[in-house]
DNA sequence: TTGAGGATTCTC
DNA sequence: AGAATCCTCAAA
């Protein structure tokens, strides 16, 4: 007996979208079970997520949704489960998970992924890419890889209503996960608040001291 | 109406 | 180390 589909027709089988539950907690407990899911496109890219940070809303000076709601952030601040895009410096598109409850203003931005399917298109994508661990091991890069701008801004992860999911293959997330500050921000610097996959080639280089 | 700053990336 | 490049939001 066939149990119900939980995703649509092009994600393959043996994968899931994750629950609506899955999202609807605190970003810092969200984001390592993140890590090794996959973000799924419907037109084949595909890849594992290998590094996060969590952005905790009014706790957290350092997210967009500190200070609370505005046009730009108003995503956040909608129902957990739905990608909020940002744009920054000028040409960089950043993709996040919104987690928690509705008014918290919390999520988790995707920072790397390790590509698994429909490589050429994200080659095509990003042609400044030279090798394939450059495709998408930053939020910008990783944005860029899978076309992310502000047309999928709300997009549901969990519904798939604009044709993009995170699933999960049945890999877990690592058991000790390498945790430490979160990268390119200027206030709440020390907030250990950035996890990713250890030792894995497509996590995101650290930029230099500023 | 203005302008400083930005959850970055690329090239030099 | 410096450039690219433009949207957002507070008003110093």
């Amino acid at each position: 007996m066939p149990h119900t589909l939980p995703s649509p027709d092009w994600l393959p089988a043996q994968w899931s979208a994750l629950p609506r539950d899955f999202y609807r907690r605190h970003p810092t407990v969200v984001a390592p079970q993140l890590l090794n899911k996959l973000i799924v496109r419907d037109d084949g890219r595909a890849a594992r997520i290998v590094e996060v940070e969590a952005y905790a809303g009014s706790e957290d000076p350092a997210a967009h949704s500190y200070r609370g709601q505005t046009a730009r952030n108003a995503t956040m601040f909608g129902e957990a489960g739905h990608l909020y895009v940002y744009f920054t410096y000028g040409m960089h598109w950043g993709s996040n998970a919104v987690c928690g409850e509705v008014g918290e203003g919390v999520g988790v931005l995707l920072r790397a992924a390790e590509p698994l399917a429909g490589v050429a298109a994200m080659q095509a994508a990003r042609p400044a890419a030279r090798r394939e661990r450059d495709l998408a091991s930053g939020p910008g890069k990783l944005s860029q890889a899978f076309g992310i701008t502000r047309e999928l801004d709300g997009a549901d992860l969990v519904g798939a209503d604009r044709g993009i999911v995170i699933a999960s293959d049945g890999t877990p997330p690592p058991a000790a996960p390498v945790v430490g500050p979160r990268i390119g921000i200027s206030r709440a610097v020390d907030f250990p608040w950035r996890w990713h996959v250890p030792d894995h080639p497509h996590v995101s280089v650290r930029p230099r001291r500023r």
